[in-house]
DNA sequence: CCGAATCCTGCTCGATACTG
DNA sequence: CAGTATCGAGCAGGATTCGG
């Protein structure tokens, strides 16, 4: 009862599901949706950090997925990268306003998926236990 | 100054990415930015839809994907699957009342999206009319 | 009408090695 | 230290076909 779900279609209507396939909002689903952004936004909302830094403290990120990583937020002007002309050089990265405002949306998924995993994982075990053998994955 | 990013880590520390690699968060993630997840959501939460008609609105699913996203979502406990045995058979689905509250999660989303949308998409031009021919994706 | 099973392809990501 | 370049494996996902 206390659930409604009325204006989420109000919200997305306009560039909806139901019409035009590409509206945008798809290409934000996919950083937020992926792996290593989320990790390296959570990292940088702490504090600036440099590249070492950053790959010390998510664990079992490669070299490769950080760059790309970075370098996509880079381009969303999500994360400004600084370079120090020092030797060895040394680069810094920091969240920029809109980097921060997306810190505030992970707050929102990490506090959703915190709430709903103890329903989730129930739900899980009460669906494989009646569906033995049918593996979704 | 409006902005500040500081419990963002406070929520995701205890599970946090600095930590052991698998937190279950990452599971939740998966889920919503999966590419159809979100749209079988909003169109659920829309209203009550059967299969085909499902298909019909999410422009560009396939019967496969759109029956491993239900699969998912009724095993999460998020949809609720209802045969009417009929012939031919029909089948129901509509969103349980965790369900209805990841419909508030997709409304943050979008909401977000929103916003961020045309500071993000200055941001694309400005990088890469800096860094011509570095296509970062 | 709903969906399971099979095949096949492209793309993502990881490992590795090399520069400034 | 902070990347770039190249290659290969794995898997997500589309097309197709068959079953209830």
């Amino acid at each position: 009862m206390s659930v409604t779900h009325t204006d989420v279609t109000a919200t997305l209507d306009p560039c909806g599901a139901s019409d035009h396939p590409d509206c945008g909002i798809r290409d934000m689903l996919d950083r937020v949706g992926d792996t290593w952004t989320v990790m390296v936004v959570v990292e940088l909302g702490a504090s600036e950090r440099r590249f070492g830094e950053l790959q010390r403290a998510i664990d079992g990120i490669s070299q490769r997925m950080l760059t790309l990583t970075l370098r996509r937020l880079e381009r969303d002007g999500l994360v400004n990268r600084t370079v120090f002309p020092t030797v060895p050089a040394q680069v810094s990265y920091a969240l920029t306003e809109s980097g921060a405002r997306l810190t505030h949306l992970i707050k929102a998924l990490a506090d959703w998926s915190l709430a709903e995993r103890d329903a989730i994982a129930a739900a899980r075990q009460h669906y494989d236990d009646a569906h033995p053998g049918h593996a979704i994955r």
